[in-house]
DNA sequence: CGCATAACATACAGTTTGTATGTAAATGAG
DNA sequence: CTCATTTACATACAAACTGTATGTTATGCG
């Protein structure tokens, strides 16, 4: 039996102080924004000094661009979650639109990744990110979409950055208390329009 | 003939010193951005004093406001005069389109209206600039288009914001260095999608 | 065991922001 | 025209924040 705080090994004091001040961070990011929040309020609240921030992090911005790393994992791990290979490819845009906005919901999240984000990091620093994790799945499945409806053949990056904007925008909106029916339906509306083919019961059927 | 600077209505100096503030801000928020640039460079521009600027102006965001609100007039403006009512209902959104592209060029603009705009003033007050000015042109050309070419009905508001928003998303990326024309192509695309006939001459015509 | 290094904590210097206070110029009532 | 009031600034100040430099304690390892 161990004394309680005896002896940790150096590998995990840095992994436990790092994740402290991510959540912390984290936390203060989305309550207020990059801006409001300082460096000794988020050292307070993770418990620890400011020494220890800028062991970690070369600066601010650094913390800030670790915390928009986690959470671009997680809104990309539900969203590919919730859009499996199963699906038909239209059905799988429109369940992994679903889920982007659904998991957009998370308070303080539109901030961090759709306003803060670009802002602080700049576009370029946003968009690696998303490619590496979140415009992926749109991107497969935009040209599974083309290959198998045969959606209008496209220029595949610059589609899938457009709609992607399209979709943080309705996140935005629907935060800010906008019908999500509303956004939901024009996006399936842009999507649908890609395809030559009508789309599958679009127009609502006479009966009802 | 009367002394150089010998008298002025408060009036006109405050006018004056406004301009000069703001053009000195707008200059500096665009090389650099809204967070590296300090109050006291900018009333060094200007030829002023921070008592000055916090004479006319709440704050250093309130300076940014004013920034954006004249930029964001500019850039109506522009897209206004390119695209008049004598075109067709889809030819006057193309050719907005394009000027709009186009005036998204002028270097900084981008930072200035979509990524400092956005994080500084927050989404719902640049929106309430965009409806004021840009937003209102696209919103009425997308009615007439609805109307005269039976585009799909839409919610309007949620079409023009998600439309909006990926004409965003191309200026920044054409700024950023990618294919204006791949971008263009995809925006036509998106839009022409939403009209259950088939849009004139998509397919290049033969003839011309 | 002891030296090198990593993980912090503390102290410090430089800036920045907003405000409070002071001054000169313009305005307007009488 | 005169003078009191208000406007348009300039200057001085307090608080806060960021990044760095320096000091201290705990590991890693030969």
């Amino acid at each position: 039996m161990q004394m309680e705080s005896g002896r940790r090994s150096n590998r995990d004091r840095t992994e436990a102080t790092r994740a402290d001040l991510i959540r912390a961070a984290r936390r203060l990011f989305t309550e207020k924004s990059y801006a409001e929040t300082g460096t000794p309020e988020i050292v307070a609240a993770a418990g620890v000094t400011r020494g220890a921030l800028y062991h970690h992090f070369a600066d601010k911005q650094a913390l800030f661009a670790a915390v928009v790393e986690q959470e671009a994992e997680i809104v990309a791990a539900q969203v590919d979650r919730a859009s499996p290979s199963s699906l038909s490819a239209r059905d799988a845009l429109i369940a992994g639109s679903d889920a982007y906005l659904m998991a957009m919901g998370e308070a303080g999240r539109t901030r961090l990744l759709l306003l803060d984000g670009p802002a602080v990091l700049g576009r370029a620093t946003m968009d690696e990110i998303d490619n590496r994790h979140g415009n992926r799945s749109l991107r497969e499945g935009l040209v599974a979409a083309m290959r198998a409806q045969s959606m209008t053949r496209l220029p595949v990056d610059a589609l899938t950055a457009l709609l992607a904007a399209a979709f943080d925008r309705a996140a935005l909106a629907i935060e800010a208390g906008a019908s999500r029916e509303d956004y939901r339906a024009v996006l399936i509306a842009l999507m649908d329009g890609l395809s030559p083919a009508p789309p599958p019961s679009t127009r609502r059927a006479p009966s009802r």
